[in-house]
DNA sequence: ATGTCAATATTGTTCAACAATATTTCTGTA
DNA sequence: TACAGAAATATTGTTGAACAATATTGACAT
């Protein structure tokens, strides 16, 4: 099942593979990235890759310079700011008007009990992956292909960031339970409590985040 | 102040002028774009064009079919249900958490004197600008430069379903008023009746927008 | 009218070239 | 040595042509 999307144009299917490489972390944040040494890394014309680099650059993966090349995004303070500002907005926004009888609630659910099931067995990047989709079901809820759309791109900048820290289990676990919680408020069809539980959740994120980011910065 | 954003790479300056030509109504929506056609129209090669099409099919203004090129996008029912689900999202979302001395208000002030200046002139198009200021001024409300991005791309979205219909006089004076409704509202620190307001607005002119377009699509 | 097959046009992708701009290396001078 | 400036080099920006793969058109036979 590997999926290369073999119908899709190949400038798509080298944006995902690219995406692929900055999520895992294997190109590090403000890396250059040559388009002769990646033309030929890939196999694939200039042309191509240029048009894949436009897709990435929009998605704010990456970043251009007119004449200079394109290189890896750095997370800032001023961007996790930001793209907690969006998941305030998009996530509580999303649980204050949800539907008890909602299948991404079904979803959700799942999340949880995967990422427990992750969590016992310490595996910590499964916890994380876990999480994502737990808050990509929360979007679902939203009913909008274009709020999804968007939430994915978002979802991709935040993976950037967790890259370039470290200790993903302090990172990951310990909103698990706090998932679980919003979970039942939605099943019990108390959307604003969820909303209001999501909000604190994602305030505690977003601090923890930053001030990972702040020792990850002074060690450099 | 022609602005041709001449530092700019050039597939970005051809994505801007042909958005421009597509939220004029000038390319009719369904129609095709052929790459030789507008390769020789603008003077560029294919390959810078198709790079700024790729830009464009991201941002839900074109589609794209392998092998059959690229096409004006075709504002649907369902389309337009999801852009008034994302903007009553967006906006209401802004407005709730809006604090009273934010600088965007002063710009959804100046916005609601325009388009009565404009709707006193008997100018429709011009109240529709004005009315484009006011929405975007809300999301600025929100200090969020990505929510802002993503909203100019729902807003370019929606210029091209206005510019499926006519009756620009109908389509935008009924809401001056209730623009002034709305601002007067946060001014006075009342955010969550603003945000209120918004909804009822906002499904309101749902409800224009798919009416007229039945209208225009049992026409044709 | 309908279906089949060749002819044609369009997109998908690559390659090679050159201009414009950045970066590095070299050089001469204080 | 340190440093400013200039030459050399490498990289991106953009173009044009070429060819394969796919879609559309049109002619023809039934």
């Amino acid at each position: 099942m590997t999926d290369d999307g073999d119908g899709l144009p190949l400038a798509d299917r080298l944006a995902r593979r690219i995406r692929t490489l900055l999520i895992s972390g294997e190109l590090a944040p403000g890396q250059r990235l040559s388009e002769a040494a990646f033309s030929e890394r890939f196999d694939v014309s200039r042309n191509s890759l240029r048009e894949a680099f436009r897709l990435l650059t929009k998605d704010g993966l990456l970043r251009h310079e007119a004449n200079r090349g394109v290189f890896v995004a750095v997370p800032s303070m001023s961007s996790i700011i930001d793209i907690y500002r969006v998941r305030r907005m998009l996530e509580c926004g999303a649980l204050r008007q949800a539907w008890q009888q909602h299948p991404a609630i079904r979803a959700m659910r799942e999340a949880v009990t995967m990422a427990r099931r992750e969590r016992d067995a310490a595996n910590w990047i499964g916890v994380g992956s876990a999480n994502m989709k737990f808050h990509a079901a929360i979007i679902d809820l939203s009913d909008s292909v274009r709020l999804n759309e968007f939430y994915e791109r978002i979802a991709a900048e935040l993976r950037l960031c967790f890259g370039l820290l470290n200790d993903p289990e302090h990172l990951h676990s310990p909103f698990v339970e706090m998932n679980d919680a919003i979970t039942t408020l939605v099943e019990n069809d108390k959307p604003h409590e969820a909303a209001a539980q999501m909000e604190t959740y994602l305030n505690l994120a977003e601090r923890t985040m930053l001030k990972a980011l702040e020792r990850a910065s002074e060690k450099a």
